[in-house]
DNA sequence: CCTGTGCATAATCTGAGGTTATGCCCCTCA
DNA sequence: TGAGGGGCATAACCTCAGATTATGCACAGG
């Protein structure tokens, strides 16, 4: 116990002083303070018979401080002021840590990008420092990321992970090429057209050969027209009309919304396996990593499909 | 309201952070403010809640301040350090002030408690440390005494004095005494009476045979009724209607105002000496010193005789 | 004189901060 | 490996420090 509190024994005792001698009102404290006016009153005579020093004055119509009163009115102004600066550049430098977080390039334009705007209206203060990535192995503390997305099944060492959106897998084109082109019946109908694929060289995803074989449609040889370098290329390429792209729900909810892509099956892959958001767990969250992840999650990926 | 409140609801809550941090213990701290372990848990959780500050990382085994918990303890503390140092260099200063009076106890009780509300009144700042003795023969310096009374001719070495009341004594009783045993017409008449004496250890007061022979009453053997062991024991009892007690003028002057006490004669015996107010020469007084000597003369005892 | 203001006091109330019981996770030791 | 101990977390419940309401007193001002 701090030999202050051998002295007042309630520090809250001091919030009450400090409004009252600031005031020069008891009664005007007490509102500041949403109590009574007899509980300042009662406040202070704990105070002053604790220290056994008298602090005010008191005439009924005047309420002036002691010599000892004004003393440890601007000692406790400057304690108070000290320590409230303290806590608050505490905060600030916690809350306006660089939020370092790391997504692939498809993630970030077509799905954080648009959405952004509302976590900065919800989070002024928080800075984010978002990052492309190619990688799914990314060590977060040596990168120093504070928060990423992995597909799998959320269990990684060393690593706290919330899932975000399940992996389901869908062919995607646009009106346009449909009407163009269709229409497709069925699965196999897609060996008959320009088929957008992606390679990533640090990460394997889904290609076509797999949507298709998972679809019982036997594939001696694939015609790969386009190979893009990650998803986003290949869904934009399908945007602008130039053939059918597999697409993952989240990644293609937004263009379906607007009529940019539409689906010609309703056959889709659900790979069982999930995006999670992912953050380190050897070392404390930054509280805005934390607001940025709750925030993630509300976003209801999911549901939002 | 401060606006460190709206951060800290209860600045008690950081008596307990500095505690735990001190400890490096949630346990210890307990232990040391005297409350049960969950309760500091539940306070410190709080705290950070408040203040959206992670302070410690809590591992089984292991309880560690964050970089976060560290400032804030280092602010803290030292804020808790200065407020005590201030409060207690007031409290020592306002010890410095506390003025000492030494009286007998029927001066205190007979005089000087009567008008103290008047004093308090005009010098709300000056503190009285009011102690009763039964010596005159005090040493001012070493008891550490600022002010006392003493019966004499006004010259004493190392003591500055300032004459208070005149000695004057005189027979007293209540009405009810003299309609029961009156009248009483003159001096000699009291040896027929309950006389009330005391005797003190310490110091020599006029009594009855001196009172008698200075007024032509020759006394071959005096009966003593009651022997008190101060003047306050005497007159009280002669209020009580036991006897006639020898008052001083000024010790006496309430009960007579408001009839509790009657004079059954005319005559009292002047000493030729007085009360005279002392205070010690060797040292500066405190000024609520002065301020009480200054009052104390103020009051004219003689005058309101 | 009357009315309004503001601090003090007493009786009573109540919710912030405490308790007790228990759980979980570690570590140590036999 | 199992038992026991230590220490923080949590939940249900408790209680008294600090709050409220009602009232009194002393002033100031009209």
């Amino acid at each position: 116990m701090h030999r202050l509190r051998s002295l007042v024994p309630s520090a809250n005792y001091l919030f009450c002083f400090e409004a009252a001698a600031r005031r020069r009102s008891f009664t005007a404290a007490a509102q500041e303070l949403n109590v009574s006016q007899p509980a300042v009153s009662k406040t202070i005579r704990l105070l002053e018979e604790a220290t056994g020093l008298k602090l005010f004055r008191r005439d009924h119509t005047r309420l002036e401080l002691t010599a000892e009163g004004q003393r440890l009115y601007k000692e406790t102004q400057e304690a108070f002021d000290h320590l409230h600066m303290v806590i608050s550049s505490l905060q600030k430098k916690h809350s306006n840590d660089v939020v370092r977080v790391s997504f692939s390039a498809s993630f970030v334009q077509l799905w954080l990008l648009p959405r952004l705007k509302d976590f900065k209206a919800k989070h002024p203060d928080v800075s984010l420092r978002i990052e492309e990535s190619s990688r799914d192995d990314q060590d977060l503390v040596e990168e120093d990321i504070d928060l990423s997305a992995r597909l799998g099944n959320g269990k990684w060492p060393g690593i706290h992970s919330w899932r975000f959106v399940t992996e389901e897998v869908m062919p995607v084109c646009s009106p346009d090429y449909l009407r163009e082109h269709g229409p497709i019946h069925e699965p196999a109908d897609l060996l008959r057209h320009a088929l957008l694929n992606f390679e990533e060289r640090h990460r394997t995803r889904l290609g076509w050969r797999e949507w298709l074989e998972r679809h019982a449609v036997p594939v001696a040889r694939l015609k790969q027209d386009f190979v893009f370098t990650d998803a986003l290329g290949s869904i934009e390429a399908a945007v602008l009309g130039q053939g059918i792209a597999l697409g993952w729900k989240h990644l293609i909810h937004d263009h379906v919304q607007a009529g940019r892509l539409v689906l010609p099956l309703r056959e889709s892959y659900r790979s069982g396996q999930a995006v999670h958001i992912i953050m380190p767990a050897q070392r404390p969250p930054k509280r805005g990593a934390e607001l940025f992840r709750d925030w993630l999650i509300e976003q209801d990926a999911d549901g939002a499909a």
